[in-house]
DNA sequence: TATGAATGAGCTTTCATTCAT
DNA sequence: AATGAATGAAAGCTCATTCAT
């Protein structure tokens, strides 16, 4: 009997020591020696749990959708006041950890690579449907604020929604290219800080 | 030395006709046959105009840079009320044109390679620079608004720029991934009302 | 020693199973897995078997041999009379059961293997020794049948027998690429009927 | 300007330096560096004038059917009388210079391969069609011959036609696999005495 | 100056073979 | 004895770059 390995496991393992170089090189630029030496393999082996390259890019983008799908959630379900959700939202949506920050250059290839038509898998639907999704749960706590007087009745719940939840990209891309430029927990309080006063000032 | 200026055109020229090719296949996908291609020329007489590939891509990079300069500074130096301005800022930051797409999405690409540390040229140092120069302006703004009374006075107004600033981006490369998604018209108008209504409400 | 049997038995088989798989691909084409899945074994059980993979071709080639001496053997020793003998091995030699038409493919393959030096075994040895047999053997049939007045005297019985066995192969080979081309029974019949008729038109 | 260079020609040129490496090595084990090597250009430099191996073959493919016209051609168009054309038939068709004895090995992996459903052209088509023109040409002859006298009425012309345009191959794969075991001019014009006096005997 | 033919480094992928279990 | 996970050599193919014309 050969060694007995969990192939899915294995799959995963090897998914997960990819996104290091994947993140540092770049789909195109990291090459499957590369990968496989990340995680201490041939580069044969490789080919056992992956029928491609772009198919360690599909595992590896799995990743990023859940590890997504937690960190919001958590962010999500804590609260009880929308304006604590918002916060906690936001808050969560600008914390970037150095995990986190190869997922989201990641992340970005794959967006490149999907506004190019050469995305393989379901980037977009996915994207798309989770943006939905989150775009609603902020829409509405915003009616709910709204309703609790935290902010003016005639704002747009949905147009500000989707706002606050697409800004988030640009807010932590800028700040990943430069740490230095700013403080990005100060920007992040004092955002808060302004949204949630809003209708109080 | 009017050889040194017909070539200077010339480069500029080929880098602009490279936009379209750099923006829909990307800077490593896209051969050097697809830009002479684009060009109108054969593969060497690229090599008469540039050193490497690389070299086009930061020509392209230089063209990228005069277009923001040039939109802001337009938006910027219009109006007079530091509400007006902001407003203008906003609207020209997220308005999306054909042409001005493709020099984004390459933007992104610029961006990636040298979050990656792959980057040529001085992208970085220009992209702060740029950043700094605004946030000062929008801080500015900011500051004049609070003495108006938009804004109440513990506003952080240099966060509150940065993130304006930073979120941007964000707006623009969700929009462009599904254009279905939203309405940007909408949700900047929206946004625009929204940020500037603050203090009234 | 039993084992050694036992371990020869399954030789055989593996290789017998392996008949449709290199028929079907080619040697070249056909991989271990092909072999290994056609045998319902796995891919490390075939190196207890064969050395390498050529190893099997060779066991291949010695199963075709053994079935192209019994069918000819089976050919040759029912009749009595030489042009009943001749009729029958033509018969033979032109009749193509699905069965066979497998070990004629995978017989090409080794003969070009061989053509070109690529061999391994002693196909040509074999093939040869095989054809002098049989040369043999149907130069001592036109003899006879010249002795009968079946044919001239001046016929060379040899060199006729040496285009009779060797223009088999030529005319199953075109039958196997397009079956729909001719009609091979007919064509075998109306050939046997020329071939015998010699004399007597 | 570059250097001017035929295309075509060039193309042809490296297709034919290529015939001797394809048939001494075998399509599939033939490199492209090998090609290359017998061409004296670079790897690259082959990737100018095909697009893929496949095209190498397919080219080479062009000249074996060119050639087979062009020999058949010459045989048949110089007689009047059908025995003689006939005759001048069976021995271009067995006559083997070692120029020709490259082109009927690639034939033969090509035939392979076509068998097994991995050719790439219409070599089945172009096969069955040159084999189709060839039969009637040949059954025309053994039609005339009979009224002749040369043969029997009840000759089945096509069926004979059939069996003599396929067996050469036979003949011809049987002396390249060993030239020693006979000597094919002396078979060739033996069967032609054997084939051409029939009715006379 | 303009060109594209030529090149080989470097990529992804396949697969015979080995070997730990 | 039987297995399939692991491996790296080797293949086809691409493409930035050079250079003769």
């Amino acid at each position: 009997m050969p060694k007995i390995v969990d192939k899915d496991k294995r799959r995963s393992e090897i998914a997960h020591k990819a996104i290091e170089v994947l993140a540092r090189k770049g789909f195109q630029s990291a090459t499957i020696q590369d990968i496989a030496d990340a995680a201490g393999v041939g580069k044969g082996t490789i080919y056992h749990y992956f029928k491609t390259k772009g198919e360690i890019l599909m595992a590896v983008s799995g990743e990023i959708f859940r590890e997504m799908e937690r960190s919001l959630g958590a962010a999500l379900l804590r609260m009880d006041e929308p304006e604590e959700r918002l916060a906690a939202l936001i808050q969560e949506s600008l914390n970037i950890t150095e995990e986190l920050e190869h997922l989201y250059i990641i992340y970005t290839d794959l967006w490149l690579a999907n506004l190019r038509g050469q995305g393989q898998g379901d980037f977009i639907a996915v994207i798309t449907s989770l943006n939905d999704d989150l775009r609603k749960i902020v829409a509405r706590m915003i009616e709910d604020g709204k309703r609790k007087g935290l902010w003016a009745e005639d704002i747009d719940a949905d147009a500000l929604a989707v706002y606050l939840i697409t800004s988030f990209d640009g807010v932590v891309f800028h700040y990943m290219l430069d740490k230095k430029a700013f403080d990005i927990k100060h920007v992040t309080r004092e955002f808060i800080r302004f949204f949630l006063r809003h209708a109080k000032a």
